[in-house]
DNA sequence: TATATTTACTTCAACAGATGAAGTACTCCA
DNA sequence: TGGAGTACTTCATCTGTTGAAGTAAATATA
């Protein structure tokens, strides 16, 4: 079984959350969640990760968060959610290319069989 | 002007080293102008990171070192050779298979223009 | 011949992101 | 009543990358 080093993944981790929230805000759990659903439990993403991942980006500016209750009545547990911002999203762009550049840089040293 | 950031490309030096080292044996500063040349100068190797991954690999057991003199007669600058061992081959190997997942993980999550 | 550039490294301290361990606390279901 | 799931937080540690600085021989240039 191949599995993904964190050093590969290191640089993307940021834009997979961003990507996520690109569609609408959301919070840690469902993230999580979410990353595990799309890459078919290729990745899972690491909890310390992922929370330390919004400390950065939101002291970067890329994301904002704010405070919601699970449910109408406010008799429920609270989550942070966050949402991206328009420097957020240039993020993201720019990650989307440097990615391309990338697997072209990589792929010239990747024996494929 | 798109640049490869260092928390990407951080899991591949080592690869990329390896996949230089699996045609000959090879000292840093060839490796590094090879680098430079295959990417189209794309990507640059930093002479530390470079120097710092001989160490550690081949305290993996995936190179080993032999100094050799730069002409026959041994009246020239030394240098530090690496060639590949059957442990970096096989590294070098997985390090193909994870890649390809890798590519398909991270591309769930990038737009394409 | 003097000097600048290139070649070929080494040492060291600092940094950033990932991670394991541990803990907290609430909710839901059997 | 208790275990699984949800939803985090704190903290210490680790690893690879990097900048700065230094060394020294070989080669090109003036």
């Amino acid at each position: 079984m191949v599995e993904i080093s964190s050093d590969v993944i290191r640089g993307y981790n940021d834009t997979m959350i961003l990507s996520i929230l690109l569609k609408e805000p959301s919070y840690g759990y469902e993230i999580s969640k979410q990353i595990k659903t799309i890459t078919d439990e290729k990745y899972i993403i690491k909890e310390t990760t992922l929370y330390s991942a919004f400390t950065r980006m939101e002291k970067n500016g890329f994301i904002e968060s704010f405070v919601a209750e699970q449910d109408p009545e406010g008799n429920s547990k609270k989550r942070t959610y966050y949402r991206i911002t328009d420097k957020g999203r240039e993020y993201y762009e720019s990650k989307c290319e440097e990615w391309e550049l990338t697997k072209d840089v990589v792929e010239k040293f990747i024996q494929l069989r």
